[in-house]
DNA sequence: GTATTTAAGTCAAGCATGCTGACATATTAT
DNA sequence: ATAATATGTCAGCATGCTTGACTTAAATAC
C-alpha cells in the first residue's frame, strides 16, 4: 500500500478502477452468454451458432460476405456453422435477384422461433439491469461500450440509431 | 412493419435498444480482447491464458480452487494453461504455510512483465473510453454491468470497491 | 467476347478451449 | 484409522477458430 506500482496512470484513473472496468466486461459478457450456450448445447449447436442466427434474424437477407464482416471471422469458420444452420432448416438461402453470385440468408419459421428464446433471455437480463440503473445510467453505459470498441464496430450503431 | 413481433416489452424498452445493448456488449468484449489475443497468439497461447495471468497477477498467492471459482472452469481445463505457465516459468507455484495441500500461485517478473503488457493495453482502451464519456458515464457503466452479470460475479465487486 | 474479379463454397490440417469420466497422491479433519 | 479435501493427471470428445489451396458461377472490365 505504501509503494503505487503503476506509473502508467495517464488520466487520474487509477489501476484498480480500470482493472474493476476490465474485469466487468469480463464476468458480464460471460455471465450474459451463460444461458444462451447451455440453451444450443442441447440442439449440438454452440455459440457461434447463435450469433449467426441472431445476425441474420436482424438483418433478414444479408449476404454471407456482409455476414462475415460483421462477425469478423473466416468464411471457412462460417461455413461449417450456417451449413448446418441451413441442413437443419433454420436458416434459408435465397440466391440474390440483382446479383446471382450472392446467397441472401433468411431465418425460416423454425430459426426464427430459435432465435427468439436466445435473444428474448438476453433481453430479458439486459431489462432489468436497465431498470434498475436508470435511464442515465443506460446513456453512461452506451457512451462507455462504444468507447470501448473498435470504431469500425461502432460504425453499426450510427445509422441505426434511433 | 405494421405487426409488432414482439409482445415481451416488459420495461417500455423497445425490441431495438435492448439488442443495441446486446450488441454493444458483443462488439465491445471482441474488440478489448482481439489486441491481447494477437499478442498470446505469438508465444502459443490463448485468451484462456490471460484470464489466468490477469487473475493470479491481481490476487497474488490465490489458490487454484479459488481461481478455478473465479473462472468458473473444470481443473482438467485450468490445469493444461496453468501448467504450461508453471513449465514456461510465467507462474510459480509455493506449497501453502497453512495448509500443504494448497498450491498457492504467483506471477515471476516473466509473468508480471506478460500480464502488464497485456492489462496495459485493456487499460488504455478503458481509459479512453472513459475519458470520453465523463465520470457520470462511467458511474452508469458501472451500473449496468453490475446489473447484467450473475449476484455470484457481483460479489468480486462489492468488498474490493473504494 | 475474352479476361479478370468477385461471391460463395469446399477440402484438409492444425491449434486452443472447453467438457466428462476415472483415478492417483498428499494432506487435513473427524 | 477413515473420510474428506486440494491438487494433479490421463484419455477422449466437441467446438470454434485459423491458414492455405482450390473450384464454381456470375458479374465486370477491356
Amino acid at each position: 500500500m505504501a509503494e503505487p506500482k503503476t506509473i502508467v496512470n495517464p488520466l487520474f484513473l487509477r489501476d484498480e478502477d480500470l482493472r474493476q472496468g476490465i474485469e466487468m466486461l469480463f464476468f458480464a459478457y460471460r455471465d450474459f452468454t451463460a444461458r444462451g450456450d447451455s440453451i444450443l448445447a442441447k440442439q449440438h449447436f454452440g455459440r457461434a451458432h447463435h450469433r449467426v442466427i441472431y445476425f441474420i434474424g436482424r438483418h433478414a437477407g444479408i449476404t454471407v460476405s456482409e455476414l462475415l464482416t460483421i462477425l469478423s471471422i473466416t468464411k471457412q469458420s462460417l461455413s461449417r456453422v450456417l451449413s448446418q444452420l441451413v441442413r437443419e432448416e433454420y436458416v434459408l438461402q435465397k440466391t440474390g435477384t440483382q446479383d446471382r453470385r450472392q446467397r441472401l440468408l433468411y431465418l425460416t419459421d423454425k430459426g426464427r422461433t430459435l432465435e427468439q428464446e436466445l435473444t428474448s433471455d438476453q433481453q430479458m437480463r439486459l431489462a432489468a439491469a436497465y431498470k434498475d440503473a436508470g435511464a442515465a445510467a443506460v446513456e453512461g453505459f452506451r457512451k462507455v461500450m462504444l468507447g470501448a470498441m473498435d470504431p469500425r464496430s461502432r460504425k453499426h450503431f450510427q445509422a441505426t440509431d434511433k
